[in-house]
RNA sequence: GGUAUUGUAGCCAAGUGGUCUAAGGCAACGCUCUGCAAAAGCGUUAUUCGUGAGUUCGAAUCUCACCAAUACCUCCA
């Protein structure tokens, strides 16, 4: 197995991936908060990660991937005076039970993670099936004395963390000296020793929705504490990656780690990944609406793959949108546009009519070497190489398409086929299609378009084609180009060739 | 205000000390192919990487200043 390097958000650096259990992978990933439809930013992050889980099980890695549904605790504001639960929140709009906003968003999660082919994870816990675990951890902190309780209520106590164990901070950059100078300011501190502490476990009112039987009383868990629990119950206390949106590195995954040290004494995590965000004109994609003109920047994927959106001029299909993400660096920001998902578009159907004129290609078995099969054969391994360097998808992605022009040429006649060895042309073979289809997780939507009728459609365009043929060789080119235009109204693309005339479907 | 990150061709975007007169996709232009197109192929399109200094034999890549944008600072993947 060659080596993977991986950026580790925790060092700011590239480092070797070992991973703690030799041949194992404990794989954590933020999932969403099931209280409203996930947007395409949130898609980017999943997807993301989605390249990561698979190009491990590619290595040969057996992968243990957790990604949580949060459907309790998430609170917006803060806990202490006085903040609104997400879920109880739509649960109150929509007039459903909590439970219900959750199995309705979570359906419609999966549903969005399908059309984009991201794989189901090997675990997908949720916070509810986890309170047991969750006040268990509570208890742990309390034990260690990086919590106290106040009037139902657990906060973990992030100042006397931070002074006993120099952790707090590493992820996310902040300073414990500008932390604690916060605490002169003295404001509007509820129960809190310090405005750097946070909530674990919290009171329920009378008229919290959602909530549980604790020590404390009826109460419910703090956000980032479903994390720590379902991660350390499936991953174990130390586990080797742990992903999400760089977003969430803090409070998130800041407090995650206090937590888990607080509660186990270890750093929970090796290997901290981060996604950049996907932003809409320029800004983060975002729910909220902008303040200035009141408008979200966020594109749902259903607007995205139906058109119906006042942002781009047209519908684009998943797998356009999800080549349009392997083309950039999953640590770099995104820009969304018309014209960008107009040039993935065209890119992605460049790519995928290449293939399936490199399977079509046959080899006669003479051959031997010499620049193109060396060029073939280096831009093969470069690719791996660029997958290994901290997943360069975009890299990667340009070594295949420098391929692209050779197997066009092959086609063509360009090249003869035969200055290449058999097993060269065998070995491209296998591996755009490992690249295609097992790594960057594509489907070939080219011919999912023909999917029930592609007999008839086939036969028909024989036919058609037939007769095209012989109004060509009659010179009869009124005839022969009304065909070509009427199909071309129809989506459907005549390319005339040496060998003869093929045909694919637009998109 | 604090802390980061980013600024690469018309657009999207790789590259983070020499192989960079900067990958790839899209767009544009020329040629080949074609009855004409389309498709495909070939070629051209940033001697330059926000601006200005500096370090270095050598900088898109390191340092400093400035300008601009974005993100986080207890809602967000």
């Amino acid at each position: 197995m060659t080596p993977l390097f991986l950026y580790n958000s925790l060092t700011r650096q590239k480092e070797e991936f070992v991973p703690i259990n030799p041949d194992l992978v404990g794989l954590y990933v933020c999932g969403p908060t099931v209280y409203s439809d996930v947007h395409l930013g949130n898609c980017r992050s999943f997807t993301s990660f989605d390249i990561v889980y698979r190009y491990l099980m590619y290595k040969g890695y057996k992968v243990r991937y957790v990604r949580n549904i949060t459907d309790a605790g998430h609170l917006v504001g803060d806990a202490d005076i006085g903040a609104e639960d997400k879920m109880a929140k739509t649960a109150k709009a929509l007039k459903l039970e909590p439970m219900e906003v959750a199995h309705k968003y979570t359906v419609g999660f999966h549903e969005v993670m399908k059309k984009f082919n991201n794989l189901a994870p090997s675990l997908e816990p949720r916070a509810t099936g986890h309170i047991t675990e969750q006040i268990k951890m509570v208890q742990d902190i309390l034990k260690n004395g990086f919590g106290y309780e106040v009037n139902g209520s657990v906060y973990f106590d992030t100042v006397k963390f931070a002074k006993e164990q120099d952790v707090y901070g590493k992820l996310s950059g902040r300073k414990l000296e500008d932390m604690l100078a916060e605490s002169r300011e003295l404001k509007n501190q509820g129960e809190k020793r310090h405005p750097a502490d946070f909530a674990i476990w919290i009171k329920a009112e009378e008229n919290t929705l959602q909530k549980w039987d604790s020590p404390w009383g009826e109460g419910l868990p703090g956000w980032h504490l479903e994390c720590s629990a379902m991660s350390t119950k499936y991953l174990g206390a130390k586990f080797d990656i742990h992903g999400g949106g760089e977003d969430l590195k803090f409070p998130h995954h800041e407090n995650e780690i206090a937590q888990n040290c607080g509660a186990c004494g270890t750093m929970p995590v090796k290997y901290w990944m981060h996604g950049d965000m996907l932003l809409g004109n320029g800004k983060k994609m975002s729910k909220t609406p902008d303040p200035v003109t009141g408008i979200s920047n966020s594109v749902m994927p259903e607007e995205l793959f139906s058109g119906d959106n006042n942002m781009l001029s047209k519908a684009f299909s998943p797998m356009v949108v999800r080549f349009f993400m392997l083309q950039a660096h999953y640590r770099s920001t995104l820009d969304l546009s018309n014209d960008a998902l107009l040039a993935a578009e065209k890119g992605y159907y460049r790519l995928m009519e290449a293939y399936n004129t490199l399977i079509s290609l046959d080899h006669d078995g003479s051959g031997g070497t010499n620049d193109d099969e060396q060029q073939i054969n280096t831009m093969l391994d470069k690719a791996f190489e660029d997958m290994d360097n901290d997943f360069n998808t975009p890299m990667a992605l340009s070594r295949l398409f420098t391929l692209v022009n050779k197997i066009n040429s092959f086609k063509s006649g360009h090249i003869a086929i035969g200055s290449i060895a058999k097993g060269t042309l065998e070995r491209m073979k296998k591996v755009f299609h490992d690249f295609i289809f097992v790594i960057f997780g594509l489907l070939d939507e080219t011919q999912a378009s023909n999917n029930g009728n592609g007999e008839v459609l086939d036969g028909l365009m024989d036919l058609i084609l037939e007769l095209r043929k012989e109004s060509r060789v009659k010179k009869d080119w009124s005839t022969s180009d009304q065909i070509r235009d009427k199909l071309k109204e129809l989506k459907i693309q005549v390319k005339d060739g040496k060998e003869g005339t093929t045909w694919v479907v637009e998109k």
